[in-house]
RNA sequence: GCCCCUAUGGUCAAGAGGUCAAGACGUCGCCCUCUCACGGCGGAAUCAAGGGUUCGAUUCCCUUUAGGGGUACCA
């Protein structure tokens, strides 16, 4: 078959190779840079899983001088949906996260010299490929979707499979000559692009994936798509064009692409690209209702979204600690004894990441959450939780910023001591937690309380309670009154025998606790009292 | 069905041919303490099963089992 012919008749527009090669030059990098990027398809939301991908390729680009790049890979016209690629951009900049280079959302235009970094806009570069491909022999075009019908196909396969347990993956569209060829496309058939595949399965080859190891894969036979009969290529072709001609070095993806690698690998093979180094990463799961491990899907789990973190108000850092948490295991000890340090810091390792699918842990996103809020000055737990509260609780933003200087002395208690309570995991839980000083007392949690003794204790506190008192004045007071209303002062005493008495001191001070604030649990009293103002105190006694 | 990946406590996991099998979260108990929390101390809890190889296997190999993923003109 004379395919300079063929590649003239399906692509006689297409530039040569060579225009591309050009105008994409290797990158000029210093030694050991590497070039990685993300390319979410535009969903409309972020995966959880793209963040995580992203927090790898981010961190080896950083930290190897190299470059981290955004692709827009919106090759599948079904999917295609408003805003998708704003939104994807917009939650990787949320996450710390934003692309070097590349595509920014549709308002701003894109960074870079490899561009367009949309894939829909590459299409006479995946044309130029494709022709070439053809030129050499190693692609024909296949009419079968039309002259066949899917269902023929289908059957064709099933049928094959039952006969032989395995699909013989060489189309039949091979053999079409070039006169069958021209007759068809005069006709105006569309056709899809395949490559004709050279692999033999039986036989195997070396592969090193950066997470996985050193693994046998078997080549492929199979004559995959590189064309869609709409002229758009599938992920796999644009793939292997892209990631050559805009240098990157590493791809992390899913571990689900591992069963199309070598597919992949021949792909670039074919084209005369070296392949980019792979990390295939380990996909996240959460255990479901039948108790199941299985992938973080955004039909079923809202987590799988990363705006859920968002809405939540988990802090952006904690969410990417936590990920790193999950990436690296060593990431905790490192915090532990760095405690100040930027995460950017942390000595990343892609080598280090397990190859376990592990399953979304909240209690650990939590603790990495309070640990992280226990650190912060009131001033920043402030605008972190004025900038939620403006988007998802105006009522609440409304309150903390009518007076400033009282939520952040609110937002202050207790965190500049030596070990800061560790209460807060996310911003929505704010509101319900401090209650008691912006909105007065609803309701008292009065389960397990002897309300005669809680009346008795107030009754009597109500005209000790000082306001001017320094703090150790003040608890000085409650333990000369405690004895009085037969309240143990000491503990040991009163954990001898507690049957002769009310209660010890920690019961009178839940009391007193409980007056203030209608809860059983919240930080220190005195500190809340003096914030609350001695009108305030006096009024909440009165009300017992 | 076929192909690929994975297998250490409830979860995240470190680990090496010989270990009392790290650590963290969670959980339980005790201590500290004005409650809760924080903090401190301690406990319970793991090498999926069966075969090999070996003086010795949780570690290497095989099989089974379980789970995940793929098997698209989706990514």
């Amino acid at each position: 078959m004379d395919t300079k012919k063929l590649a003239n008749l399906l692509y006689p527009n297409a530039k040569p190779i060579e225009y591309w090669l050009e105008k994409y030059p290797k990158r000029n990098l210093p030694q050991g840079a590497e070039v990685t990027r993300i390319s979410p398809s535009p969903t409309g939301y972020l995966h959880i899983g793209h963040a995580y991908s992203a927090l790898i390729s981010k961190l080896t680009a950083m930290q190897t001088n190299g470059v981290f790049y955004f692709r827009l890979e919106d090759t599948d016209q079904k999917r295609l949906i408003d805003n998708a690629g704003d939104i994807a951009y917009n939650m990787l900049t949320h996450y710390n996260l934003k692309p070097d280079e590349g595509y920014r959302g549709d308002e701003l235009p894109q960074i870079g010299e490899y561009g367009d970094y949309v894939q829909s806009k590459r299409l006479a570069i995946y044309q130029s490929f494709a022709r070439y491909l053809v030129e050499k022999g190693r692609a024909f075009p296949c009419f079968c979707k039309k002259s066949e019908g899917m269902e023929d196909i289908e059957e064709r396969r099933n049928k094959q499979l039952e006969e032989s347990g395995f699909i013989e993956e060489k189309d039949v569209c091979r053999n079409l000559t070039l006169e069958e060829i021209t007759n068809k496309i005069n006709d105006g058939e569309p056709f899809a692009l395949k490559l004709k595949s050279e692999g033999n399965p039986e036989k195997t080859f070396e592969f090193t994936d950066l997470i996985k190891g050193k693994r046998e894969i078997r080549e492929n036979a199979k004559d995959v798509v590189l064309m869609k009969s709409n002229g758009i290529p599938p992920y796999a072709f644009a793939h292997a064009v892209d990631d050559s001609l805009m240098g990157t070095t590493i791809v992390v993806r899913g571990e689900e692409w591992f069963p199309s690698l070598s597919a992949h690998l021949e792909i670039f093979n074919a084209l005369g690209f070296k392949a980019p180094k792979y990390a295939h990463t380990p996909v996240i799961c959460k255990l479901d209702e039948s108790g199941n491990k299985r992938k973080l899907s955004k039909r079923k789990d809202p987590e799988a979204d990363v705006r859920f973190f968002i809405e939540a108000g988990y802090p952006k850092i904690a969410v990417i600690e936590y990920l790193l948490n999950l990436l690296n295991s060593d990431f905790e000890i490192w915090r532990a004894n760095n405690p100040t340090k930027k995460y950017t810091e942390f000595p990343f390792s892609i080598q280090k990441i397990g190859s376990n699918n592990p399953m979304f842990d909240f209690a650990k996103l939590s603790d990495i959450s309070k640990n992280y809020i226990s650190h912060l000055t009131a001033e920043e737990v402030y605008s972190m939780l004025v900038e939620w509260a403006n988007k998802f609780d105006i009522e609440f933003c409304k309150t903390l910023t009518e007076n400033p200087d009282y939520s952040k002395q609110v937002l202050n208690i207790d965190r500049e001591n030596a070990k800061p309570r560790k209460d807060i995991a996310k911003w929505s839980e704010v509101k319900n937690y401090f209650d008691y000083m912006f909105y007065g007392i609803k309701n008292y949690e009065l389960d397990g309380i002897d309300k005669e003794k809680f009346k008795e204790v107030i009754k009597a506190y109500k005209d000790v309670y000082n306001e001017n008192d320094d703090k150790e004045t003040w608890f000085k007071r409650i333990k000369e009154l405690a004895p009085s209303l037969n309240y143990a002062v000491d503990n040991k005493l009163y954990k001898a025998c507690p049957e002769q008495f009310n209660g010890n001191i920690a019961d009178f001070c839940t009391y007193i606790r409980l007056a203030l604030t209608g809860k059983k649990n919240s930080p220190d009293i005195y500190e809340i009292a003096k914030i609350l103002g001695a009108k305030e105190v006096k009024r909440r006694f009165e009300n017992i």
